[in-house]
DNA sequence: ACTCAGTTCAAACGGTCGTTTGAATTGAGA
DNA sequence: TCTCAATTCAAACGACCGTTTGAACTGAGT
């Protein structure tokens, strides 16, 4: 009697991260998500309270994976230089553009988040925000003087978190004209080493000046 | 006959202008747009051939208006020094967050089209992007070497555009906890600053190793 | 005064959305 | 075997969406 709802559960979840980290929140309606999963149409809201349970549901897996992960992992980041770990931020924030493993999902469902932040994700972020954002930004406080104020280094980490995410958004959109641009390997090699340039100089400039 | 017919159409597009603007295309619906123009509903499919047309309509004009300001204008742009133009181009599209005018709900129109385009803009794009999307690529290209390849400085432009377009769109969502933004005229020249020295640290780091 | 194209209007259409309902099914425990 | 709570299911609900309909109104031209 369990077995079946665990199984129902799970494929729930799997189908949604998909549909989710693809269209966004609003974009994936819960007849796509169902339908995906193989199940009923009142399992959702049966399992997870509703389309916002299932993605606060969604988000809490998402951000566990995520901080257990390099690139996100704020103890995994000071051990490195901090060119280092802005490269290997922003090479994470990347991957979507590359691969299409359960991360990056994950990381595109954040993507998403940055452009448009959801209602649900506020909430959860208001409790949850300690880890994430605060890595955002004692990374960029690396590249800061020390005496800095609090809501430089602030506008420095959103700033920071929103840079690649109009390209892992917008993946399909850049491959066609008038960009035209093949998403391989060496591109998103570029375009890490790029962003991740940009925003070296750009921190060291802007503390250099302020 | 004629009068009122002109009357409605400049009443519909005003409105609509200010809820493009505040929610986003899709955000914005018909209901609202006619309610707040004080006009019948089936107005707006007799006078622009539905939602679409219409907002093609207000991408046009806002797109006129823009190119004709300074800050968009490729010529005006070409008049200052490149750390100069880079200034105007930020604090422009900085502006939505300090003035509630036309002009700053044209280019909060266009924030939410930087976050994720919507398939009107994109046709509008495919065609009329010869000013706009050279406008940014060429004030990118002042600050990389005379030989940089198309691409990098595309995705430059690109990476440009969407700097403010975040802090535009989300205006409301840093006013409030956990960022207690208060969005003054002081704030906003900090962050044009912050944003500027960003920027030109980047491009100038970007083609240094580039 | 009459005509008629231009314009407005209330109402409804067909569609998608998230959610609810109540009956049918399942399967472990008495 | 019977019970009963957990789960699944088809169907419908109510709300919103963009669009269409067809009648009513308007006012310049004849």
């Amino acid at each position: 009697m369990t077995r079946p709802a665990e199984y129902t559960r799970h494929s729930i979840i799997k189908a949604a991260v998909d549909l989710f980290a693809e269209k966004g929140f609003e974009g994936a309606s819960v007849r796509d998500i169902v339908a995906k999963a193989r199940v009923n149409q009142a399992a959702i809201n049966y399992h997870f309270k509703g389309k916002d349970g299932l993605y606060l549901e969604v988000l809490k897996t998402a951000f566990e994976k995520l901080t257990d992960h390099a690139g996100f992992d704020p103890e995994k980041l000071k051990s490195l230089s901090r060119e280092e770990a802005l490269r290997s931020f922003v090479y994470q924030q990347l991957r979507p553009l590359l691969f299409r493993d359960e991360m990056s999902r994950y990381i595109r469902m954040f993507a998403w988040e940055s452009a448009h932040p959801t209602k649900v994700f506020r909430k959860f972020m208001a409790t949850n925000s300690a880890s994430y954002l605060t890595a955002a930004i004692d990374l960029v406080r690396r590249f800061l003087p020390p005496g800095t104020q609090k809501r430089p280094a602030l506008c420095g980490a959103i700033w920071l978190m929103g840079q690649c995410s109009i390209f892992v958004r917008n993946r399909e959109l850049f491959a066609q004209e008038p960009f035209g641009i093949t998403i391989d390997e060496p591109f998103v090699d570029e375009l890490t080493e790029l962003i991740t340039r940009l925003a070296i100089g750009g921190l060291l400039h802007a503390s250099a000046a302020a």
